[in-house]
DNA sequence: CTATGATTCAAACGTTCGTTTGAATTAAAT
DNA sequence: ATTTAATTCAAACGAACGTTTGAATCATAG
């Protein structure tokens, strides 16, 4: 047994991919160079291509490293609540919170890449590069069926297409907010301490969405001036 | 006087325009060639240089020929209401409809590129290269602050911080929607007719904006299991 | 018609891109 | 210790990139 640190086995394929999340979600996949990407994992040039294949290979790892995990664990506390209410139907917001309360704690996850991941994910959602696009939606494909039906037993009365409108727009919230923090700032007024707090993010976050998701349903008032108190 | 139609002053500039809307959109800046994109305008490949100096004041460009109007048209739609109401406040959902109308009429434009230009800009939101992003928030700033005050107004027991995370997520639900369509297929059970009809659209946007906007702000119940009707 | 400026064009510029190569080095197995 | 496989390395590959050039073409005005 030596002092020295071992060296794991893989630690190459792991330098390359930890490099590519930040770099791909700083600059994207066409504005990140093989060269910056192989001298900023301290690795030689020609690795990503005896490792991964080639650089559309190491996109796809990229993603694959992290997606599968994240939805096993939305999917896992899914089925805690549904366990835990025995049969009883579980609240909107509680199902709210399984799904983006895994991407949000990887936010304050500074240690490992976790945080660069999240943004790139959010970034590449509208992404139009087609294979990237088609990885997304396969890697999302049954956990996506899963929430879809655990909304439909949480709001019966929610017609099938305005549950879709309703979580498109729900994911479409996370994404900008899990990718647009720390990049643009639209609106004067940002309170820089909260840009990483996922609890308080977390909150306002759950708020929202579960108001957008119970929102009524057909014309509410037209008018556009407010009534009287 | 002649028969054969006469050549506008700046075709060439405006065919270049309309190409980079669709590509960029497509493939993203970096993703876009300077060849592709001439020989798309049907333009030779110097006409870019000559007219607008480098590939990046073409970027720049783009979002100048469309961000303005659009924000005006905002301004003036937000200008109209309250004129209307003359002195009185205005509902969150007329606010709404102000920001989001302009946006969603643009596509349903297939005529001209207004549609691809909505997409390439909810797309931008997320892009993080610096110049790109300043660009953005500039030419946005003062509609923003029209607006936070509009809100502000409307809705004078929301804390300020709570009202700019508020617009923070209706901004992203907004991008979301406009760049995604059409691209990231998650959610299995999508109604492609209701695609570009904005009408519709619109109205499920915003019932769901106006319900997260409203939403109630302390701690709501924290029970994941649905109490009895 | 001629002169002048604006625009278009084919060709080439130097640089950077992703990838490949074959030898050198390291680690593991016999 | 020797063999064998896995990995790293410096160097180079052809292709594609954004941009520049200078001549050719067009439009317009005198």
């Amino acid at each position: 047994m030596s002092l020295r640190a071992v060296k794991p086995q893989h630690e190459t394929r792991r330098r390359i991919l930890d490099a590519a999340e930040e770099l791909f979600m700083q600059h994207g996949f066409e504005g990140t160079s093989m060269r910056l990407l192989t001298t900023r994992a301290g690795v030689n040039l020609a690795a990503v291509n005896y490792h991964f294949g080639s650089k559309d290979a190491l996109i796809e790892a990229v993603f694959q490293r992290r997606l599968d995990p994240m939805n096993a664990a939305r999917l896992a506390e899914l089925d805690r609540l549904e366990k835990e209410a025995a049969g009883a139907a579980l609240t909107a917001d509680a199902i709210i919170r399984a799904f983006i309360g895994e991407s949000l704690a990887m936010i304050e996850d500074g240690r490992n890449g976790g945080r660069n991941f999240v943004r790139l994910l959010g970034r590449t959602y509208t992404e139009p590069a087609k294979p990237i696009r088609l990885l997304i939606g396969r890697m999302y494909a049954s956990t996506m069926e899963r929430f879809k039906a655990a909304f439909a037993r949480a709001l019966p009365d929610l017609p099938s297409n305005e549950l879709f409108w309703r979580m498109h727009f729900m994911f479409g919230t996370l994404s900008y907010t899990l990718a647009a923090t720390d990049t643009v700032q639209l609106i004067a007024g940002f309170k820089p301490e909260d840009r990483h707090n996922s609890r308080a993010l977390q909150d306002r976050l759950v708020q929202f969405l579960t108001a957008g998701l119970l929102a009524p349903l057909p014309g509410s008032s037209t008018s556009s001036v407010r009534k009287a108190a």
